[in-house]
DNA sequence: CCACAGGTGTGTC
DNA sequence: GACACACCTGTG
């Protein structure tokens, strides 16, 4: 990987396993553009940049040296070797194809609280509404970040900015429907210390797991997708309807309780159970396998 | 009008 | 613990 600074730009080569469009599109973060030019507009840690994969090489438009250090080498989880967790997760044919179907995908590292609310809104819904919802919500409480041709930009508000909004005005504005008051309870919890993510941060895998689902609107689906795309945890499983299409038919060969195949999926991948998770999904549903 | 998509909370055994 | 069933909204 070679990294290169032009002013706003940082221009990233030498690096296969990183393209955008896999990167945003997998089902791990939301708040993302894909704009006419096939480009990749995001919002994280209070900034707005875009990716775009030109040939070989990435460009990061709004990414200086100074941000790419302390945001952005973090946040696309640049210091991984992705072609060697695919090499290690390549053991068999199905492994194989998920990894060079998703080869330019990366776990992000994102922030802890957008994440935690982010997912109890995505709980029995579809990408384009939990796009929407977070959108609005930020509209509503973020702060304004700028503004280009296409839109508007905010910040994701903060727990204590949050605890303080209305459920009815989440329904009625933010089209959330019934994790209105699960996401005002959530931030409360946090803005009060009664959960603290800090904490959290510290506990082993299970016992983390556990104190997530203390939360409203976090079960252990949530928990899982929370712990491995903004606590680093990238051996947890998240097993949703895809997962578990996908993994009853390709691995398991019959019908299995989620929570059994949480327990499966790590026990077949091991310490690379999150990364084959985002292959597995990504691959399954593009090619809406076991359906 | 209806069918379908998608995790958690609650209640029952 | 394992299982029903309700819960919102958008789309086709």
């Amino acid at each position: 990987m070679k990294i290169n600074f032009d002013g706003n730009f940082c221009i990233i080569s030498e690096l296969e396993e990183f393209d955008p469009r896999d990167i945003f599109t997998c089902g791990q973060a939301f708040r993302w553009y894909e704009e006419d030019d096939g480009s990749f507009t995001f919002i994280t840690h209070g900034r707005v940049a875009n990716a775009k994969k030109v040939g070989d090489e990435i460009l990061l438009r709004g990414v200086d040296r100074t941000s790419f250090d302390e945001i952005f080498y973090d946040y696309f989880d640049l210091d991984r070797d992705y072609k060697r967790v695919i090499e290690e997760l390549s053991k068999d044919d199905v492994m194989k194809s998920a990894t060079e179907y998703g080869k330019g995908i990366r776990i992000l590292n994102q922030e802890k609280f957008e994440t935690i609310i982010s997912f109890i809104i995505s709980a029995n819904n579809q990408i384009p509404r939990i796009k929407k919802s977070i959108e609005k919500i930020s509209e509503m409480y973020g702060e304004f970040l700028g503004e280009d041709e296409n839109r508007k930009y905010f910040s994701f508000p903060s727990a204590e900015k949050l605890s303080k909004a209305k459920p009815e005005d989440l329904r009625e504005f933010a089209r959330v429907g019934f994790r209105d008051k699960r996401i005002v309870d959530t931030a409360n919890l946090i803005n009060n210390g009664i959960i603290n993510i800090d904490e959290i941060e510290k506990m082993n895998l299970e016992d983390a797991r556990s104190a997530l689902q203390v939360l409203p609107g976090v079960g252990p689906k949530v928990a899982d997708c929370i712990l491995l795309f903004a606590f680093d945890r990238k051996e947890s499983f998240p097993v949703d309807v895809w997962i578990k299409r996908v993994m009853e038919e390709l691995y398991l060969k019959e019908v299995t309780p989620k929570s059994k195949i949480a327990v499966r999926g790590r026990e077949v991948f091991g310490k690379n159970a999150g990364f084959a998770n985002q292959y597995l999904f990504y691959y399954g549903r593009e090619n809406k396998l076991g359906r």
